[in-house]
DNA sequence: CCCAAAGATGGAAACGCTTCCAATTTAAAG
DNA sequence: CTTTAAATTGGAAGCGTTTCCATCTTTGGG
């Protein structure tokens, strides 16, 4: 035995310096260290259940010890299935998908996955047929999708037409039809929590500007907010629910017009951070000290809320833990299951790392700043 | 003949059927419908130089109309090179970093070349391990860089010993030294224009706002903003060269002091577009109305400059743009270059379009808008 | 203690492309 | 019209995995 290894590890020695300068570990390499066929090394890798206990151990050694990385386009082209997900968007909010790419790059990076970028264009009328081409011709196993386009029905149905798996981020209060194969990003309560805190600080008229008509998001945090009120007995005013966009121009625009107005209002809620920075912007231009007159909240935690001045109060959402989640969801979704052995195989700890329903649910948290405080005495 | 091309027709059929239930079309059906062999297909795709002309045109024929896209995995797996490259990065503008992979994004695809995203952090230690392991582990052939890692010595050090090639994106006057593998933005140019146009509105006393020292970036425009002063005969007053951040709050911190203080100011030439933002803000604070007692320029055309409010006259610069050409330009030198045939070859259009110097400098183009007017009469 | 069935392993054929090398064709020169 | 070198083509062996099948082990029941 320790002869053997001695040679093992010779041979392996000899072969490195063989190949190409520069030395790529191969699943022959394992094989030989673990003194395993390669099939049994593949198993392994693979996490299938029929492998001796032992044997695993003495394959995974292996591998550690050579710090071998298995060859991804290898692994396609043998592979009937693939191992390369895609990241389909359409927002331009970069500092949002900045977030969620990182989040979906470092679990493919885990898990040994590749990762198609993909920005389209959701409005046109060709993004069923550019996903389908996507789809087929870069062999894309799964696909993982955020507002809009998530949103988009027909996307959905042309995905469940096609072999493909995909998680959709979305928004909404709790996983309900579709939500296996969605991360749910709780905005309601969040956004009732925005709500409930401005009511304790004792606004009684509190506006809400909401995003784009239609969007998941803005619908939710509508709900949240109005559930909010409703809870504290605080009647719901619809001359303070504006309509408008995500954007600061928006917030600006809604807030000049709110402000000069004769309605009161001693805060405003803006649907995301743009808008509140826009709402602040105004503010200022009407001489209107925040948070002394007016407060302001906003949503997501962006950079506009934190470079504001003052800095603004928000609900904290982690783009990257989310889209994480997404990206493991979608992984344990693309993993074709192996039939499960009869013999009970509890001991063995199990590689993959189920995503439960929590990890499908995420709130984002209320993050108090500067923005606000208490109600002025009128 | 005719008789051939139908025969090969059903075989493609059959095959078809045959085959995935998602039809995957391979170099061998376009070499049966071509009727030539697959290395000749091979050898179109790569633009080989030792195919007929009659040949190549039948080849591509059939790659057209079978709408064939050869399999990036099979093309990495069989050569010793790869069709992979990587965007490294590490910045936090996402705004920037987002138009960068945009431009990274379009170019591969065009080529037909995967793209690996890569995020790092360059204040690490380890970032020369990383980027080793990232080549090797990935086996990437090539790779984009972007400020600050574009400009960290130790890093293109690494980069050279590798087997790698890689393109810098940064900023310089005119391409020297390095320059065969750079794309420079002409920082320097741009802000010297910036510069002159507010010369041209009769400001005297414009302040400069600067970024990060020892970024390339800022250090070039300093320069550029320093040159259009001489040249016009104004006395560079290091009192208004103000050191700092790429920041909002820097700039709106730098402008409260330098607006309050005694010395003589009525523009202010911020080094990106948050400076500018910051420092209209700081305007706004100290009652100072922008352009008409102040005008501010920024630098980018970010939606900072676009969503304030007035909206900030600036350098424009398209990130997409500039990284499409890097891309380009890595492309054409990851592609080995056959030899080629002595026989003048001229007739046969180049696929390949090569990146001239003209390519390899952009200069950011001077963008009036509203926060810039004619210098106030004191 | 033997036998069958389940469990564990290995052999070898793909996967779609590149590339070395040999074979064939073409063109140029004599 | 040869001869010969250059240009053009095709054959076949990889590249590193997966996976189908066949073979060898183990386990449990009788």
């Amino acid at each position: 035995m320790g002869i053997k290894l001695f040679l093992t590890a010779c041979s392996i020695a000899a072969s490195k310096l063989k190949e190409h300068s520069v030395s790529t570990i191969t699943i022959n390499h394992v094989a030989e260290r673990a003194g395993v066929s390669i099939t049994t090394v593949s198993r392994v890798i693979n996490n299938e259940p029929s492998v001796r206990k032992k044997t695993q151990e003495k394959v995974l050694a292996a591998i550690k010890e050579l710090d071998y990385q298995p060859n991804l386009s290898a692994r396609n082209l043998g592979s009937a299935k693939s191992y390369v997900m895609a990241y389909a968007y359409d927002n331009p909010n970069t500092y949002y998908v900045t977030g969620m790419q990182n989040g979906i790059l470092e679990a493919s990076r885990e898990q040994g996955y590749g990762l198609l970028i993909h920005p389209c264009d959701s409005s046109s009328e060709a993004i069923n047929d550019e996903l389908r081409d996507l789809v087929r011709r870069s062999r894309i196993a799964g696909l993982i999708l955020t507002p809009p386009l998530s949103e988009m029905e027909t996307v959905t149905e042309t995905l469940q037409e096609l072999d493909v798996e995909f998680v959709r981020i979305l928004s909404g209060e709790k996983l309900e039809g579709q939500a296996e194969n969605s991360i749910i990003v709780n905005d309601r309560k969040a956004a009732y929590d925005v709500t409930e805190y401005l009511i304790g600080l004792g606004h009684k008229h509190i506006a809400f500007f909401s995003g784009e008509e239609g969007h998941g998001s803005s619908t939710e945090r509508l709900e949240g907010y109005k559930a909010a009120l409703s809870n504290h007995n605080i009647p719901v005013n619809d001359a303070l629910i504006v309509p408008g966009e995500y954007s600061y121009e928006s917030g600006d625009m809604r807030a000049r017009d709110l402000l000069s107005s004769s309605t009161p209002v001693t805060a405003i809620f803006g649907c995301n951070d743009e808008i509140a920075a826009g709402a602040l912007h105004a503010a200022r231009l009407l001489n209107i000290s925040v948070p002394d007159q007016l407060s302001i909240a906003g949503f997501e935690d962006s950079p506009y809320s934190r470079q504001a001045w003052p800095k603004i109060t928000t609900a904290q959402q982690s783009n990257s833990t989310i889209s994480h989640s997404a990206a493991e969801l979608l992984i344990d979704k693309m993993r074709p299951q192996k039939s499960l052995p009869k013999k009970t195989r509890d001991a063995r700890e199990d590689v993959t790392r189920k995503i439960g329903p929590d990890d499908r649910l995420y709130t984002p948290t209320l993050l108090v700043r500067d923005s606000t405080g208490p109600a002025p005495t009128i």
